[in-house]
DNA sequence: ACGAGTGTGTACTATTTAGTACACAACCTG
DNA sequence: CAGGTTGTGTACTAAATAGTACACACTCGT
């Protein structure tokens, strides 16, 4: 559970190919339209994560959250971003107040958002 | 107070330096550890804005908030990512509910949150 | 034994980032 | 009118980012 991005993405790949066709390195750069020695590289950590784009589309070909796999490759979404550049400071202010809250607080309070109690 | 990040810092600057001493080009730029060439570059929108951590200074030089200027700049300071990071799928959900949400509302969390309502 | 499929090694590259170093021209000031 | 102060123009650069292109070696089924 606490592995890095590489680790994570070769470990998924091998369990879906195993399971059926199409998650070999060769299989699953094709559908991602870049190298199968890129993959492999990237998978071994021999360099460093893609970019946010290509992260986006592993993350639907793998059927994982991107949002977990761009924190595992230590990026934030860019939609994330925009919504925190439009009021800096008052998203400032929320964030380093809930760095520490348990998260069944977040959570109540994403609930508590959704259900419209404002 | 739509301003790009070069505009907002030339205004700020020059509004000091007529204030006093010390805020010209060079003055900055010195006491920033940079050269001036740059400053003047980065304010005529002639080049990106800087790093992170030279945005830091900055603020500290103009007694300007931080997050402000690195919003500007469209960046989102480094605590705050690793904030996210940590909890990429709970923060991801929390900033996706409140894009929408007023000002008033975001807030009202801040202090909930603030005051140990949980 | 062979060809298909699999992963990997090697070498290279274009673009972006975040600046430096120094020279120059205009201005005002005593 | 010399000297400091101010902003800016020009030329260059080291490191990081995000990959490509192709060749090689192993294994497995027929």
């Amino acid at each position: 559970m606490n592995a890095t991005f590489g680790q994570f993405i070769r470990t998924k790949r091998t369990t879906l190919q195993q399971a059926g066709q199409g998650y070999s390195v060769r299989g699953l750069a094709s559908r991602l339209g870049i190298q199968p020695s890129y993959i492999s590289k990237v998978e071994r950590e021999e360099v460093a994560p893609p970019s946010e784009a290509t992260i986006h589309k592993i993350a639907q070909e793998l059927g994982e959250n991107p949002d977990v796999l761009l924190a595992l490759a230590g990026k934030v979404s860019e939609d994330l971003r925009q919504v925190i550049l439009k009021r800096p400071v008052l998203f400032a202010e929320l964030i380093r107040q809930l760095k520490d809250a348990p998260d069944h607080a977040v959570l109540r309070i994403v609930r508590e958002v959704r259900d419209g109690n404002w």
